[in-house]
DNA sequence: CTTGACTCTATACCATAGTATAGGGTTTAT
DNA sequence: ATAAACCCTATACTATGGTATAGAGTCAAG
């Protein structure tokens, strides 16, 4: 039940069948068997609903400036024994800290960005760049 | 005074020199002037402290999940007359939509992570990916 | 039972964001 | 005044993240 193809998964990802592919080779998605009965020998691939929302969140993550290394990363990050908690631990609060880092930089990106906004509302012109400016602190309306 | 050279802002700013004349050809950073007086006419690029900035607003950006194409627009938003205020205003109003997706995703991000280091605390294993899981609501612990 | 849509593997090509190298001139420190 | 360190232009190469194409097999509908 709910056994995907590939051209299924993609439509629903909303990315093209090569890139699945492609994805399939660097280890960041894998089908749950082929198609290989009795009947049929083609081996064509059957995905499950779970893939879809991976490559969703894939995509997202990529939105974010991850690369597909990290995005791997982060997908296979899970604990098989109790020995391995420390591991996952550190690597998981990596990630976590450059997260935070990011969630700061686009705050302060958006704060920025609010203000741009308001120069227009007060009809002043800007000269030199007034996102650097205001990076550095300047005051930009 | 305060003016550096190719060399000097690289070091400043953390990036190769090759980079920065790739970027100048990308029109994202340019020298003040050259040198050229009487005595010098090496045509060595100038550059001043603000440069140094910019390339770390560059960085940072693209840590950010923006394109280059994306960093130059946000550094050439700036408003020359009160006509093109209504364009900019544009502009500058889907940069922030983006960015604001991108702070949702991110903090949803940190969630799961958070919630991943809590499963090592309680010194439970995960099988499948904890994060997608966790994406999809279901409880990871 | 055939035809069009889909899948398979494999390979080639593309854009973006650099990095490296060559071959030459310039500066600076000794 | 000369060598080491730097800068110039131009071109070639690289890694990442795909996209496109070829050539062949498979499936589903009429």
């Amino acid at each position: 039940m709910n056994e995907l193809t590939i051209g299924q998964i993609a439509k629903k990802a909303g990315v093209n069948v090569q890139t699945i592919y492609f994805y399939e080779r660097k280890n960041l998605v894998t089908p749950v068997k082929r198609r290989d009965t009795a009947i049929s020998h083609s081996g064509y691939r059957i995905y499950s609903e779970a893939e879809v929302q991976k490559i969703l969140f894939i995509k997202n993550a990529q939105e974010l400036g991850f690369s597909l290394k990290e995005i791997s990363e982060l997908l296979h990050l899970r604990i098989s024994t109790k020995a391995q908690c420390r591991l996952v631990q550190l690597k998981a609060g990596k990630k976590l800290k450059s997260v935070e880092e990011k969630l700061k930089s686009l705050s302060q990106l958006k704060k920025v960005l609010g203000s741009l906004l308001n120069v227009c509302r007060n009809r002043k012109t800007t000269d030199a760049c007034p996102i650097l400016k205001s990076l550095q602190g300047k005051e930009v309306l």
